[in-house]
DNA sequence: ATATATTATTAAACCGGTTTAGTGAGATTG
DNA sequence: CAATCTCACTAAACCGGTTTAATAATATAT
């Protein structure tokens, strides 16, 4: 009976046919927590993600349900809204699922976490982490630092040379790493650095806003400003409106991440778009594969990221402005 | 055994801690499948969505997720994709699965499939659903008809009377309930309606820049504008400034839905604000209790909006205009 | 003290699949 | 024609829990 109705080999045509039928006329469906009980594979993945209504989240979330349910996969959610106490209780509870493997989907991730659940044996991908891996797990991370690179590169031919940063919480590696971009792309252009121009704010949009007026008053003269994320180069263009000036006339304004609002912002925001859905899509497909014993070649997936060009730095039409004077900032 | 870990009656205390020690020394989990397949309960809602990545649906799914784990319960998701060949085969899966409710979340659902899954004996709950429910199905739904009534009211409080509408896609019936709201609001206040004044978007940014574009050149006297939705709101503002007018000083504006975006914009857009997690985890527990076999008291839950006042309209600060020369329009 | 009622522990049946072992019929071969 | 070998089908064991029935141990009553 189940080799008739898995297609399996070793019953005859007719037989097959007939039961195949009877079961059409009936519909019958396999249970799952009996075949899960007697394959012990449930062909469920599970997701450890810190909020699903986050943008960011929703989007990768997306793209582990694509490619998991192409592979005949079911996605089963636990949220742990960032506190460590619920993402042990989120291990329990997908542990207790028999899952066949495990996706941890935040930048907080624990690292005892992660020993834990390596330890039972669990398949294991973390995407966007920002430990450092210690030892062989497999991650998927995108490349913040050729990413703020090209950004500031971007500025840098457009003629804008006195460039201001907005950094994200720094306490995360991903704002290490954009920073590093950021003062990378200055050198290699022989552009001395200065601190002033680098501000700190705390990736949401008041805080962009806020490092922005803060800018403004220590740095009156920079011409542009690359933010750390949308949301902060979102509320830069705000106080720099408020200022009386232009962009990207005035200033040039590179944001990072692409989310779909940047498209939608006046003026339409040039970024760094991370591969978001992609993101989530390797990283599923890689679960599976460890999940059915393959070898994974490379245990650290680095996505890079693309410059997406708009308007608020003044795109194609920039006229290379060539501001030389020094101001004191 | 299960008795003891389960804590029910009939074992003594001594034995019980026994074996609750043994337990936890190699540290035992149940198996979720063993369980399933010996209680016939799974403790699982299946959740048919179109697009996880929505924000709309995403916040949705937030707010189930919350009353879920909240009440010991899990999620499996579905997601159709909009296309009705995958609602079917999201069914059939979370069939298998053996989940004890679905959640279907969907504007455009099938009235068939909605008998189908009840006809199978699931517990079902519709969120957010277009067709008037036909039978005793489980509803959570908005409304939307008082909504658009406390937006145009609003407005007519301040003193606009030119006021138009930008409709979403006329084939829901929110799109219908909000218009009806507009009609009546205008009615009761001792309005004429103008046909000129109501124009067709499709519920995106663009909809609503060129529905805006086309009621400029048609009605150049409008003193407001109220969109059926926040998206088509912002590109209305887009489009009036495009020719030079001002929001809200000569045209204010009102949105519906309170996106996260509503307040993020130049000028923060007033709105009306569906209760969207609300709205999950109402839909949730309704769930639930329809699983435990408790009576549901009202099988349509009506959620009221909030209109959220910022600064696109004028606010609070409105002089009340007297605008009460005639246009052709 | 014996019979009975009460309670705790142990054993077995069941949920619905998969898989292996066992059985019978038909084909092949000496 | 008998012995063997295939092949298709049937029966039984197993996955890991829950629940009911059977059994053992203890307490209560006569």
């Amino acid at each position: 009976m189940s080799l008739a109705l898995n297609g399996k080999p070793g019953v005859a045509p007719e037989t097959r046919r007939r039961i195949l039928e009877i079961a059409e006329q009936l519909n019958y469906r396999p249970n799952a927590s009996a075949r899960g009980l007697a394959l012990q594979r449930t062909q469920t993945i599970g997701v450890i993600v810190p909020d699903i209504s986050s943008p960011f989240y929703a989007e990768l979330v997306r793209g582990v349900e694509q490619e998991a349910s192409r592979q005949g996969f079911y996605l089963i959610l636990a949220t742990t809204l960032g506190k460590a106490s619920r993402e042990e209780k989120c291990f329990q509870l997908l542990g207790e699922r028999r899952v066949d493997g495990i996706l941890i989907l935040t930048p907080r991730g624990d690292e005892e976490l992660v020993q834990r659940i390596q330890g039972r044996g669990f398949p294991l991908v973390v995407v966007d982490r920002d430990i450092p891996s210690s030892d062989g797990v497999v991650e998927v991370i995108v490349d913040n630092f050729h990413g703020a690179l090209s950004a500031v590169n971007h500025l840098l031919s457009l003629g804008r040379q006195r460039i201001a940063y907005i950094n994200g919480i720094p306490e995360l590696q991903a704002s290490r790493d954009r920073l590093r971009g950021y003062k990378v792309a200055l050198q290699e252009y022989g552009l001395e650095l200065n601190p002033k121009q680098i501000v700190t704010g705390n990736f949401t949009l008041e805080g962009g806003y806020e490092a922005m007026k803060e800018l403004l008053s220590s740095c009156p003269h920079v011409d542009s400003v690359f933010a750390a994320s949308d949301s902060m180069a979102i509320g830069a263009i705000r106080a720099i409106r408020e200022q009386g000036l232009r962009v990207p006339e005035d200033i040039a304004v590179v944001g990072f991440d692409d989310v779909p609002l940047a498209a939608q912002v006046d003026p339409p925001l040039t970024t760094v778009r991370q591969p978001i859905g992609e993101m989530g899509e390797i990283a599923c497909r890689l679960l599976i594969q460890l999940i059915e014993g393959k070898v994974i070649p490379h245990r650290k997936v680095i996505l890079q990221t693309q410059l997406v060009v708009r308007g608020s730095c003044g795109g194609g039409d920039a006229k290379g402005k060539t501001q030389s004077e020094k101001d004191g900032c």
